[in-house]
RNA sequence: AGGGAGUUAGCUCAGUUGGUAGAGCGCCACCCUUACAAGGUGGAUGUCGCAGGUUCGAAUCCUGUACUCCCUACCA
């Protein structure tokens, strides 16, 4: 048995076993198998990304149940992956460009796909290492990446089958755009946010008169693309000037009044102006009166060549422009103060302009009726629950999707234009003549998919679909779905959308909603304000399990999360401790005889001790708990068991207990408590290695009675232990729960009154029975250890004088604790003890006697609620008791 | 504007069918007691957001209200 340091040193461990298992094949699932499956399906990271603390978290979670599902013998598959992520990517491979004085249009599409390519295979792998050091146990040999071969197959695949379905469709729309991207970005990639603006009056004249009509608006540039003036039909302000027209300020182009009822008569001056190429209601408008659409911007969001004079100027210097040229022109009335919520482009934080192009999108309508269906049914569930509703809520409002991107990195739309006859030969190969006219002057779409595109594929894609593989009869549906409730509708319920379409079943049985990682303080973690916390860092610092136990242990469902380095160090403390307490046992076990049934041997029962008996007791229980957690996710619950169990009853109990034995002959006795204490740290390791695998796997390597590896042994739980757990005893726990009040009981008077653990001091223990007597002289030594008391005599309660005494109950045993302080301490702690208590308990005896004389209390309550009551009112009365008598003989 | 979540100890949060409020961290005191000072022992701390209601009894159920946060949508 090898030496352990006196303090755990995760860099020691960590990187070596993580390398065992790996090699060992302990990750690794099989496409068939007799055991059931358990799929987990990685939320597929940004190739570009590092392992920020979001991941960490999300990935612990994870972690932990594909660990627990594998020991418990599922065949267990967590799929890892990385995302081309076409923005993202293509944005870092642009910024490198930038410092070489290059461009990726200066290069070409080409060159430029080759350099992100090397890009991806100098750093693709970076957040995989990152991975490793958290301890994800993924199968690496499945790895995917969204623009392998297999995915790109899927992808064309489901575009190829949707258009085929009139789901997906080209067409000209307004969508938002991105200027400094020159791309159309989806909806959701859009971020609204609340910016101080202004509402400017601007003054329209009315065709032929010398009147006019005063306009709102928060954007005077667009003006220049206005196509009409809109009032409420019934707005008697108006209604005479219906049909005529006005001229357009600075353009002198006359436009129509028109009435429509979307107007709000109250709002500003009851007059719109409608720019239908660049407002998404104006659009809408624009449809319904068939207005003309006029585009004023150029694919960087400059204005173009309808502007007029304008031309060139970025919006904003148009803004500035137009007001001033207004302003001369007398044309603008009044500009006020006016809030207003902005599109910002999520990846670049531009503005976001409403752009009439020409876009591929998916029809959502069809795709999103069962994927409401099978969550309404419970085929698949949210956790929590409450998502469900924003889940259907989304469904139900839910607009085509814009899939096309005007970028170069990521799948190309398997789309080919005929230069001859304009049709469009959409197809999963690549064509060389339009299969409508035959011509080979054909041409490929130049823009990419979304990322999210395929992405939505993820569940199928990654088994091998469109191939009728193996893996994907075994893993499809998979399990469990983990990731932030942001991602919700960008990619849960188009996974939904498509698994459901192509697979004709739901992609995962289980949503499992986390929240976001946030700062002690509960803000956002962001670059900016440099409040972000290195995940690396803190398994540098602390170790991944203390890092990992700091998720589980405070992780509930759905809630934002409040990261705290202070309880990622105390969970640090944590591993230290069971290390120490392994520590401890392997000092003890160095002369221990491994039976021959390894795991399965049992100790003697005549042999164990009441302290074996009471710690396999709580052992049951704990197991029990954390095997019903867990089953629930209730991730919190199980690591806070198993902190309470380890540290609270194994070490600063058992342990304590355990000495006087350890450090005794050998003998029958200490034998089966070695084996005890064997048997529970074994079953302690398999315990917590879902949420701490790398310290449970290097004690259990060392422990004296184990299997091959922590990782692949069984997990712990009342099923699997039951003849060891049944040597547990009751009846020996509350003999156990009687010695450790008593020991409090001593402990309390010795801190209360400030007499130093050093000092051995006498006390006496007054046994309310025969029982109870036995009980105390059979765990003498222990209450004498612990207690650190030099001459304990159990029996009468003889004189009290000048003593401190404590009455101590459990069930219906009772035990006078006595310590003479005469000559140790001044009675003035201990009187000030008494009182301190007296008060607490007729406070008590005060409420309960209340409660009791109540007669409908007694009437209505549950009989053994009132009984409850009634015997702790005994209770305290009779220590009331016995502290007034004491007290009496304190200060006699 | 609509929807959702929250408000409990100094901080972060538990509290499962209503039965005298809990944990971790922090704090105070005493201790290097032969696994661990990243430790041990003892201790202090709450009108459970506010106001009503139901009940013998409410942190828990109901109604109203204040504040915070999130999501979705957006009025020119």
């Amino acid at each position: 048995m090898s030496q352990l340091s006196d303090r755990y040193n995760p860099q020691d461990v960590e990187s070596r076993t993580y390398a065992w298992w790996e090699e060992n094949g302990h990750f690794k699932s099989t496409d068939q198998s007799t055991k059931p499956p358990f799929c987990v399906i990685l939320p597929p990271p940004n190739v570009t990304g590092f392992l920020h603390i979001g991941h960490a978290l999300d990935h612990t979670i994870q972690d932990c149940l594909i660990r627990w599902k594998r020991m418990s013998g599922f065949n267990a598959l967590w799929l890892p992956g990385t995302d081309h992520a076409g923005i993202a990517t293509q944005s870092v491979v642009e910024k490198e460009l930038k410092k070489e004085n290059l461009t990726r249009q200066q290069m070409g599409r080409e060159k430029f796909l080759e350099r992100v390519w090397s890009w991806k295979h100098q750093y693709g792998d970076r957040i995989y290492k990152q991975m490793r050091r958290l301890g994800d146990s993924c199968d690496w040999d499945r790895a995917c990446f969204t623009l392998d071969e297999g995915v790109s197959k899927a992808v064309k695949k489901v575009f190829v089958s949707l258009h085929k379905k009139g789901w997906i469709y080209r067409g000209q729309k307004l969508v938002n755009w991105s200027g400094p991207l020159e791309t159309a970005i989806s909806d959701l990639e859009v971020e609204h946010k609340q910016v101080k603006g202004s509402l400017w009056h601007i003054k329209y004249q009315v065709e032929g008169t010398n009147e006019f009509l005063v306009v709102a608006t928060t954007r005077p540039e667009t003006l220049l693309g206005d196509s009409a003036v809109c009032v409420h039909p019934e707005d008697e302000r108006y209604k005479a000037l219906i049909g005529k027209n006005v001229l357009l300020p600075l353009m002198n182009r006359p436009i129509p009044i028109i009435a429509d009822t979307y107007v709000d008569k109250t709002f500003g001056s009851g007059v719109v102006k409608i720019t239908p190429a660049h407002d998404f209601n104006d659009y809408k408008i624009g449809k319904t009166h068939n207005l003309h659409f006029i585009n004023i911007l150029d694919k960087r969001c400059h204005l173009n060549e309808n502007a007029g004079p304008y031309k060139g100027l970025s919006v904003q210097e148009a803004r500035k422009r137009i007001l001033e040229d207004l302003k001369n022109q007398n044309l603008l009335e009044k500009e006020e103060p006016h809030q207003l919520n902005v599109g910002h482009c999520s990846r670049s934080g531009a503005v976001v302009e409403p752009f009439l192009s020409e876009q591929w999108f998916v029809k959502t309508e069809q795709l999103a009726i069962p994927a409401k269906r099978v969550v309404e049914s419970g085929t698949t569930t949210i956790e929590p629950e409450s998502w469900t509703k924003v889940y259907l809520h989304w469904l139900n409002i839910i607009e085509d999707w814009c899939i096309s991107r005007q970028l170069w990195w990521g799948h190309r739309i398997p789309a080919w234009y005929c230069d001859e006859c304009d049709h469009i030969t959409v197809s999963e190969t690549d064509v060389t003549e339009c299969e409508s006219c035959k011509s080979k002057k054909i041409h490929q779409d130049e823009d990419v998919l979304d990322t999210w595109f395929s992405s939505a594929l993820w569940p199928f894609s990654t088994l091998g679909w469109p191939n009728q593989s193996e893996a994907l009869k075994t893993f499809y549906p998979t399990s469990v779905l983990v990731t932030g409730h942001d991602i919700l509708f960008f990619w849960v319920a188009r996974m939904m959308m498509m698994g459901l379409e192509f697979m004709r079943d739901v992609p995962f049985r289980q949503i499992y909603l986390h929240g976001i990682v946030r700062d002690s303080q509960g803000r956002k973690m962001s670059k900016s304000l440099g409040n972000s916390v290195d995940p690396v860092e803190m398994i540098e610092k602390y170790g991944a399990d203390a890092l990992r136990f700091s998720f589980l242990a405070h992780i509930h469902s759905g809630k934002d999360f409040k990261f705290s380095e202070q309880r990622t160090e105390g969970y640090r403390n944590f591993m230290n401790k069971i290390w120490n307490a392994t520590r401890f046992a392997f000092g003890n076990l160095q002369d221990f005889q491994v039976p021959s049934a390894g795991t399965k041997a049992l100790p003697v029962k005549g042999h164990m001790s009441v302290y074996d008996q009471w710690i396999l007791h709580k052992l049951s229980l704990v197991e029990k708990t954390v095997d019903e957690a867990l089953e629930q996710n209730r991730f919190s619950d199980a690591a806070s068991a198993i902190y309470q169990f380890s540290w609270y009853e194994f070490c600063d109990w058992y342990i304590e207990f355990s000495k006087p034995v350890f450090s005794g002959p050998q003998s029958p006795e200490r034998q089966a408590s070695q084996l005890v204490m064997a048997q529970v740290l074994n079953r302690m390791m398999r315990l917590l290695h879902p949420m701490a695998p790398f310290i449970t796997e290097e004690l259990y390597q060392k422990l004296p009675i184990k299997n091959t590896a922590c990782i692949v042994d069984e997990y712990p739980n009342i099923r699997v232990d039951r003849e060891l757990l049944a040597l547990g005893s009751e009846a020996a726990a509350a003999e156990v729960d009687l010695v450790k009040e008593v020991i409090s009981a001593i402990r309390n008077i010795r801190g209360e009154n400030r007499i130093s653990p050093a000092e051995k001091i006498a006390a006496r223990i007054s046994p309310s029975d025969a029982n109870v007597q036995k009980i105390l002289g059979n765990n003498k030594s222990s209450i004498t250890t612990i207690g650190r008391i030099e001459n304990l005599e159990i029996g009468e309660a003889g004189s009290l004088a000048k003593c401190a005494v404590t009455l101590v109950t459990v069930g219906q045993s009772r035990a006078q604790v006595i310590i003479p302080l005469e000559g140790l301490v001044d009675l003035e702690e201990e009187v000030k003890r008494i009182q301190k208590s007296i008060e607490k308990l007729t406070k008590d005896i005060s409420t309960l006697t209340g409660r009791l004389s109540n007669e409908n209390f007694v009437k209505n309550a549950a009989e053994e609620v009132v009984e409850a009551d009634k015997k702790l009112l005994e209770e305290n009365k009779s220590k009331v008791e016995s502290l007034r008598e004491a007290l009496a003989r304190l200060q006699s």
